[in-house]
DNA sequence: TCAAAAGTGTTTGGGTTACACCCATGG
DNA sequence: CCATGGGTGTAACCCAAACACTTTTGA
């Protein structure tokens, strides 16, 4: 078995974790509390743990819960960085990117393992930090277009939203994503055609003013079943 | 320095690499020599050899030398996956699976390392064939659906293509990737829009009829011009 | 009865599709 | 002069943005 005596590459994995605070996109960074970078802000990430991660998506779970002390329900990969000198830690660096969104109000972050302080920072700030360790503002602007993107696809920010929601609220988050105005009525024929939130029959938010229908994430069935 | 002493994923890199053949996408698939899956169709791939390669690009570049005897000059990263027994080689196995176009008329792949055989698959086969070696048939679909994406976007495939080509070959190649005819006129005109292609002026293609004006890709520089 | 937010309808314009047509060339 | 492929024009249609409007509630 030749091939087992190769080298391998210190492989990582980087959480880019987003949220909507005041009506804007934010990232997660934390400081670091030990070399390399000492004292810098960066991505919140670990050591992928081939003895306790069965995969890459447990890996993801198991950083976030001993980083942020919380698991990452809607997360997803966007890329694989490597290359010789990428961290002086090791000869060969690899890191696997990915992008998380979570519902701040739902969930709590909290500084763990190696990490001094936890801090949002609007997105578009972050991306041009250049003083952020290694190529990290470089992966925070590919997470904020990723995420852009999606929205303009309409494949929706669901993990910045409760299980149950109100199309204001679906909208609001939205524009807070893209950081412009959307006009409701063509917001809501779009997801009327595309059959993306499925109405909560019954169910109401109230508040002040007139209540609102309350929607969920429509599965994959849902759809189907209505297209035939 | 205690990160070192964590064992590392045996990290592959594989390969999609995709060309047209008679109007049809295709996929290579190298017959494997060894084990695992000794015998069996697989994309072709190798191990990341960090005292070989400075980058990811660079192991890309090594593995498709070693292996199909060329380099491949328009590659792409589509995505990592990596598990506990993906690999029977290891423990932990982590491949990172990268797309490359080549024109067939220009670039001959020939069988090297490891590799008995080499074979061109029409790519919608090869997505729907279970019987390749790991979780390659998976891959594939992504490919595919990754290059289709592409064409819609109007993002070219000029890796398919010579440096210097018709529009006629240009419409061609789109088509075949997307197995579905084009109406020229519409294609022509979202080239024109959106500059993706620059006219040779007096280049021309001659043939057995009317002889064709030759273009090439578009660069940021083309672009930004004209649009001021 | 007013403010605020939910929810609906209609018009308009831009962009794409589909189709028809002309042009240039070698045989 | 015909087959073939390059190249152009135009009408129809679809989608989506923009805007105006009504409805419902709590204060």
């Amino acid at each position: 078995m030749p091939s087992k005596q190769y080298p391998m590459p210190f492989t990582r994995l980087e959480l880019a974790v987003m949220s909507i605070v005041d009506g804007q996109l934010v990232v997660l960074q934390g400081k670091r509390i030990e070399a390399p970078h000492k004292g810098r802000w960066a991505l919140p990430g670990g050591v992928l743990r081939i003895d306790l991660d069965k995969d890459l998506d447990a890996a993801v779970q198991r950083v976030a819960t001993e980083r942020l002390g919380t698991p990452l329900p809607f997360f997803r990969q966007l890329s694989a960085v490597g290359s010789r000198n990428r961290d002086p830690r090791a000869e060969w660096g690899l890191s696997i990117v990915y992008r998380a969104l979570i519902p701040l109000d739902d969930i709590e972050v909290s500084a763990g393992k190696r990490i001094e302080t936890l801090r949002w920072v609007a997105a578009d700030e972050a991306a041009a930090d250049e003083q952020l360790a290694f190529d990290h503002a470089s992966l925070i602007r590919t997470a904020v277009e990723v995420t852009r993107d999606e929205i303009e696809r309409m494949d929706l920010p669901f993990g910045f939203l409760p299980d149950k929601f109100t199309l204001g609220e679906l909208q609001a988050t939205c524009e807070a994503i893209l950081g412009r105005p959307l006009d409701k009525s063509s917001f809501r024929r779009k997801l009327e055609d595309r059959q993306v939130v499925l109405p909560l029959v019954g169910e109401v938010r109230t508040g002040p003013f007139r209540p609102a229908q309350l929607f969920q994430q429509a599965t994959m069935e849902d759809v189907a079943c209505n297209s035939i």
